[in-house]
DNA sequence: TTGTAAGCGTTATCAA
DNA sequence: TTGATAACGCTTACAA
């Protein structure tokens, strides 16, 4: 059904559909209802694509995330669905995966007009690419902009937020502390890994190169570098995670090895995903205010549809450090 | 850019530059060269809008996840992202978070031809909505169908899982044995309550209605159903759960009243999640084929596409029981 | 091999 | 208040 056969069914031109359809312009009510009657019984519903080449909008926004579908992303996807919506859009979650081969799909529905904006958790790209792209496309990153790329982001402060979790670790007591981190590179990852290092430097405490781990990122990866770590000449009385994953990882093998996290050793993870609260024993971690992450990256987004040429803007939004049973008090 | 700039700066027609870009039809390889130079040169790309309108194709497949983003989902996703991409498509990721609303919307995008089809891993729809509405566009429906809905879909059989699992558990010797379900009525629920009655029953321990707590379909869930569970005049010495969510939350119960999971009480989750096996202990579980049931969804997707009146088709996959921690041997 | 032009389903301008 | 029509950017008969 399209709008043209509405129009002949009901007596009237196309464009008196429109209008009535759209609530745009003068449409007398006997027409209006006439109109809508023909509509309702016809289930006429307008073809978007239609309307999109008239108009040059889809109303739909891109969010990509990457493989870990966890509460993490789950909670900056609410914000962001809360505030695309006020605003009229749709939000289609991309999955990337972190694969290049597939970001690159979805970006060509960036490129092709597909969609009227992209909100990126995470990219494959470099920041030179990001810039281009964000140069020609309303683009905004959220929780990890590339080092460099002059694009509107919204992030929190990894390094205070490292430095913070470690210095609560070395209040408690701990001289002997490691990180496992991620071994893939990343600016949140860089930021961490300074936070602790400043941390023990500037606690006196120190640190070896060897302090810190780089393993894969999931539950294997923490595991295994909780494993190097424990087995080491020196080992650990308190670990710094990279993520709520890895500290997952680790205490599996702290249990294995007989040890009771929080007691004998303490873990602090990263990000609060929801097992961190699940887990027994429940996880200390760093919260990211993720629904406000989503939120305050739709509005970048916006401003930047509004007018591609407005200034970039990089927005950091406060954590919390959350102490919970990995953590002795 | 749009196809006439290039045309005009390449010194053809539209159609020669549409052929080219789309390798279809004889264009002379000087003409082509021409044409891909001046494409490169100022990044043209298509306008997806002007092109969809043109071939009634979007390209674009719709999959709905309610609002449980975990690795359940995540596998099947990933089927799904192989197949359709093998077909040409792109996927496109609705998280519902379970709001009619929200699904509502989404839905809008099919009915407006946003997209070309619908993979549906739940909905807020009844059996008859939902027949309406695969009437008139593509879609089909994993994990998960309205009783009565007669519409392609995949999923397991859950009364088998759920039986095979009570039927592990009586097997191992326990004869007071109880269940905890969700408290929203879906059909997979109630074929799991079935499958654990109707092992209850043939293997002769029976059952009570008050062995089937009824509860939120998270941890807290899980936490407090346990919890009522082993408060009750005759506490159960093994749980099976409709979820392994749930299941975490009853473990955490046990663990906090002094029991140990897998010695004292013996666990079995459903849908073998990440947590599960990450879990201290790790948790005994029933998987699905989670990655086939994305790839048979889109098969069946792929098949309404070409033809909306192909006979409507229900496979049924096989499910795995896996015995881990939870449950003693 | 290449070009012309119709048409996909809308919205919006302009005239009536 | 309404209608005729151009335009959005593309693909594809059909003609040359």
């Amino acid at each position: 059904m399209k709008i043209a056969e509405i129009a002949k069914l009901a007596g009237v031109s196309v464009a008196t559909v429109s209008r009535t359809i759209n609530n745009r312009g003068k449409v007398s009510p006997e027409v209006q209802q006439r109109v809508m009657e023909i509509v309702e019984k016809y289930h006429y519903v307008p073809n978007a694509t239609g309307r999109s080449l008239r108009t040059s909008k889809t109303g739909m926004i891109l969010v990509s995330i990457p493989d870990v579908f966890n509460s993490f992303y789950f909670d900056i996807l609410q914000g962001i669905e809360k505030r695309t919506s006020e605003n009229g859009y749709n939000i289609i979650v991309a999955p990337t995966q972190g694969a290049r081969i597939i970001e690159d799909k979805y970006i060509s529905m960036l490129t092709t007009k597909q969609v009227d904006g992209f909100i990126a958790l995470n990219t494959c790209m470099n920041a030179e690419e990001l810039y281009t792209l964000s140069r020609n496309f309303p683009l905004v990153m959220a929780c990890e902009c590339p080092f460099g790329a002059n694009v509107s982001c919204v992030e929190i402060d990894n390094h205070a937020a490292a430095y913070e979790a470690v210095k609560y670790l070395i209040h408690v007591g701990h001289s002997q502390i490691s990180m496992i981190s991620s071994s893939l590179v990343c600016t949140s990852s860089i930021q961490r890994e300074k936070g602790f290092k400043d941390a023990c430097l500037d606690f006196q405490i120190g640190y070896q190169d060897t302090d810190i781990i780089h393993h894969l990122h999931n539950f294997e990866g923490g595991y295994e570098a909780c494993q190097m770590l424990m087995n080491s000449s020196k080992p650990p009385t308190a670990i710094f995670c990279y993520s709520d994953e890895m500290a997952v990882g680790a205490i599996r093998y702290i249990f294995e090895s007989g040890l009771i996290p929080g007691k004998d050793i303490d873990i602090i993870g990263f990000d609060n995903i929801d097992i961190s609260q699940m887990y027994t024993p429940s996880i200390s971690s760093v919260s990211q205010p993720c629904y406000d992450i989503g939120i305050t990256a739709t509005d970048l987004l916006m401003e930047k549809i509004k007018d591609l040429d407005s200034t970039v803007k990089k927005v950091i939004l406060p954590h919390r450090l959350i102490l919970r049973q990995t953590t002795k008090i």
